[in-house]
DNA sequence: GATTTTATTTGGATCGATCCAATAAACAGG
DNA sequence: CCTGTTTATTGGATCGATCCAAATAAAATC
């Protein structure tokens, strides 16, 4: 019986429901209905091709019953830049739920490359892909995405999202976190708050600063546009915009920056300047990856929980798998304030004593 | 002719080579000779089958075309931990590697859990996996591994392997670039060296151990098991390290660190001691991750190029696939010192002026 | 124009598992 | 022992595309 097993693993024809039939004496109908544990078949039965899908070593062919069947259970995650921890950490939450729920991820980078991005959509299309779960290149057309509607697939929009397309979507509230931290910042006494970094006419960008404007005017301070100052979203472009804010004839005493890897920049860019952050400057980063708490000072930011809005995502894809006819629903989620060490009370002008 | 596409997508029935057949007045052989752009279909045939396809939707299966011909076009990558930006850039370069050759990625976050590593390896040999990326989560059974070579299917080990494992692996060389490292401070005139962080036992640690030894018994150095201090692999395991370390009767004046992260850690806890990075102590680190060049001061580590790696384990899994008869091989890479602001030379006892 | 040769096209079987309607076996009750 | 149920099992068609050998059409040769 060993012996059958080797001999089926050497002329590498694959071991089939038929070979599993002939070899516990039933048809194929019976073996299939094994293999998908149906309570039709007698106990004697189920150990009989029980006992030859042992000795013949067979391996279930998902593709050939999932053809048959007309399901898919293959989820497509097409994410923009996997080697920014911030997405990594949601592609974690992604893959574990949806494993959780017995799919298996067909994983694409696009490297924020929307020509790439729209190959990699087309290829998980033909590969029969459940659902999609899409994180948008910057650039993305919103024709592009808006054609998966009539893909007949369920789609759920992550991170990001292309405004005015009717598709579900599950997003931090940006703007609400970014009026956090500058509602910190106002509340000590900050009054010339910069806002650095991050894409123009990106979406997520507008937000943000939608969300730093609001705070400003909540709180009566009229709005500097030279304040804002768009860059890089890399540590390099925190270096540059901080440069380009303290060059201002009335620099700002704290900055909002665009993200933690910004704000890594920034941090950076305020040593050199000599500016010790937390007294003389005070940064807030947006993300709160892994690195944020061993900055020097650890950096304040605001969290958006990545690896929680990959989670709900893949519940949310899952939901309307199951019903496709549900209307796709728009889920946002409340960031939090995470404050440590790099906000501090802002320079009076003329320090007393 | 667009009314006919909506009615397609209406009905909800997949349009089918058969369909395409009926509307382009050929035969289903025909229809499929022009979808793999066979050069024996005459050129108005095929343009009036690419019609046919336009105005039909149609919407190429892959997994037919699969079953059929008994190939497959996936590739399953399991990783250990895609939080740990490390292996995220590892599985940037493998994905990119594998798209690019016309693949996709089955992928699978195993969270260093040999129990889900099992079952997802089972689940994507199930789905037909063409081959097998695998970095092996940390309490792996060699015997689980090795029993992927009756599977008939290439598996490339990468970053991390099975001791005794006969299967294909890509990993970098852990012990020259622990040794590098070493002889880096050596060079400095540091005589006692210490080696923070990494878990007993862990092939991983074991090799780079074995660098940092090379290096000191090189240099006539007797080894002190004291100043090998294993520990978690994170900043909170670098803290402890360095605690236990520095605690001794005769204190080191350098580290080598497990991982970036555990240099992190290293790097808080020597502030928090008092004891300034670069002068009073030296700090190397291994991995060079994307944070390492924006710690205070930059941190020195040794850079393994995971991207590399990635691209290099797909092209061997590739070439396995290719010619299955080849023999699996055994590629190790070169990491390289990158030297930043984290060593200065070892501090002399009787500081003269 | 008949005959080769070459260029295209095609029906039917097939990949591996599942569905469905139909059959066979097991179990009651009279 | 027979009929009516319930419980198990089964053959044949099917999912969507491809393979293969064979048929047809077109072009080339004599």
């Amino acid at each position: 019986m060993s012996q059958r097993a080797q001999e089926a693993s050497q002329t590498s024809r694959r071991v089939t429901v038929t070979d599993l039939a002939r070899e516990a004496g039933v048809s194929r109908s019976t073996v299939s209905l094994v293999l998908r544990d149906s309570p039709l078949v007698k106990r004697e039965t189920r150990h009989r091709v029980e006992e030859a899908i042992e000795r013949l070593g067979y391996v279930y062919n998902r593709n050939a019953a999932n053809l048959r069947r007309r399901t898919s259970d293959m989820v497509a995650m097409i994410i923009n830049d996997l080697t920014n921890p911030f997405f990594a950490e949601l592609a974690f939450g992604l893959e574990e739920a949806l494993e959780a729920a017995g799919y298996v991820s067909l994983m694409a980078n696009t490297g924020e490359d929307p020509v790439r991005q729209r190959q990699v959509m087309e290829t998980m299309r033909e590969h029969g892909a459940a659902g999609f779960i899409l994180c948008p290149a910057t650039g993305t057309e919103t024709r592009l995405v808006a054609a998966m509607s009539d893909w007949n697939v369920p789609v759920i929009q992550v991170m990001r999202w292309l405004p005015g397309v009717r598709l579900g979507s599950v997003v931090p509230d940006y703007a609400l976190g970014m009026r956090m931290a500058a509602e910190h910042l106002l509340a000590l006494g900050h009054r010339r708050i910069a806002f650095l970094g991050g894409i123009e006419g990106n979406v997520v960008t507008t937000e943000r600063v939608r969300g730093y404007r609001a705070a400003l005017d909540a709180a009566g301070i009229a709005p500097d546009p030279s304040l804002i100052v768009p860059a890089a979203v890399n540590p390099g472009g925190g270096i540059e915009a901080l440069r380009a804010a303290l060059a201002l004839e009335s620099p700002p005493t704290a900055a909002l920056c665009f993200s933690d890897v910004v704000a890594f920049g920034v941090l950076d860019a305020s040593a050199a300047a000599g500016l010790k952050v937390g007294r003389d400057f005070s940064v807030i980063g947006f993300d709160d990856v892994a690195g944020a708490r061993h900055t020097l000072p650890p950096l304040t930011t605001v969290a958006v929980y990545p690896g929680e809005l990959g989670r709900r995502s893949a519940a949310a894809l899952l939901r309307r798998i199951a019903d496709p006819s549900e209307p796709p629903e728009q889920e946002i989620l409340a960031p939090s304030l995470v404050v440590r060490g790099t906000c501090g009370p802002a320079p009076t002008k003329n320090p007393q004593a």
